[in-house]
DNA sequence: GCATACTTTAATGTATACGTTATTGCAATC
DNA sequence: GATTGCAATAACGTATACATTAAAGTATGC
């Protein structure tokens, strides 16, 4: 049944601790050490490491090491880059595909967990929320490799939007700008889903962009 | 010096026999087979397999063997759209970057080397410039993962763009949209640059698939 | 004291061995 | 004849052993 294999066990384990920080950004970790916390062989490990290097969540160094890679303002703004024109590429996509309301409910339901999280001041539940929106109207766009690129993306600036998540000032446009969003699939207008979805997210650059730098974040 | 390790022998040698053909699209091949035609052990053969696959060149499926992935006019399409995009968020990127003309040199030389081996009626020639030209106008976008990722999507379509390249009509429109693609980033005018390219590789994109579903390939 | 060449060491890269498991072929049954 | 269950097999996933190699430490000469 569950076919989990040992690599995808280091996979997720790994994952999990570089989320969580309990591999800290920049910091090297051996492959035989991580082997025996996992308790599993080096082969194993050293396969799912080279899989987290094609994701760009560490680098793999002779001799030095696996090295959970620190992401800077600069790769963040190289990364919203990116996640900006492909999201909104897909937001476009979806609002051409004319989808009916019930292909949209689960789009609609995250926007409203998103009202709701921030009516209660729940920041982790927004967060949440706000992923699987972003999630989903990327699933929504119907190409699958711009949704494993996003995929790909996100996780590398998942850590600095955890640090990040308490010092934002209340996402209350977000939400506004998610509603637009929405009705723009919905009433199938292509640009404006584009457009709209595009300055949210470069909204969201430039916040993040500032709070790292103001905070002199030397990498996350 | 020649740090080549035999990760790195077979990841060029796969690619090669990807590109060639000799792997043939939708073939499937064994580790073994393929660590005993390379001269190693299953070991870095698995591994280089691995990273293909996160290049999305290959599927490595559980005793099914190694398959090298077939590329359908719907994929094209997909990946056509991320080029389209990434790219052209490149060319208004190096237009904001303000290079003198000595540092789109590499660029104009691509250029140069399109109509001299148009003119020539050599397509070969034609296509390798094609590529360095793209190559250097996502380098000069300054966004190292964007670079990565639209090398990763080339290369998933390089043999439906060779088997093509000899069916498709002279493209003397793409070397003057390259030309005024030049002309937008030299004189620093983003949104042009973006415009331009935006459309050449729309032209492209439907040419392409035009062609693959007129001549029914199954996948490339 | 400093630089250099050598030795040592430790981590990786690769090969190989082995247990596990999906698939294939065959036989028995309906 | 088709189907199901079982046995055989072959490929893979993983562990481990070994070879390679870069880095660190050490001794030597100046």
């Amino acid at each position: 049944m569950g076919a989990m294999s040992n690599v995808d066990r280091a996979l997720s384990a790994l994952r999990d601790m570089i989320f969580s920080g309990q591999l800290a950004p920049g910091s090297d970790h051996l492959e035989t050490e991580l082997a025996a916390q996992l308790g599993m062989s080096r082969t194993p490990v050293r396969e799912a490491a080279l899989m987290l290097q094609a994701q760009g969540l560490v680098d793999v160094r002779p001799r030095r090491g696996i090295r959970v890679r620190p992401v800077s303002a600069q790769d963040m703004r190289d990364i919203y880059d990116i996640l900006t024109e492909l999201e909104s590429l897909a937001a476009a996509r979806a609002a051409e595909a004319g989808y009916c309301s019930a292909e949209l409910a689960t789009l609609a339901k995250s926007i409203a967990d998103m009202d709701a999280a921030l009516e209660a001041d729940d920041l982790r539940a927004w967060a949440q929320a706000d992923d699987r929106f972003h999630r989903e109207l990327v699933r929504l766009g119907g190409n699958a490799r711009l949704a494993m690129i996003v995929a790909v993306m996100r996780d590398q600036v998942r850590r600095a939007r955890a640090t990040t998540l308490f010092m934002r000032p209340k996402p209350s446009k977000s939400n506004t700008d998610h509603h637009t969003v929405y009705q723009a699939i919905a009433a199938q207008d292509s640009a404006r889903a584009h457009a709209t979805h595009h300055a949210h997210r470069r909204a969201a650059c430039k916040m993040l962009v500032e709070l790292l730098e103001k905070h002199q974040f030397h990498g996350l």
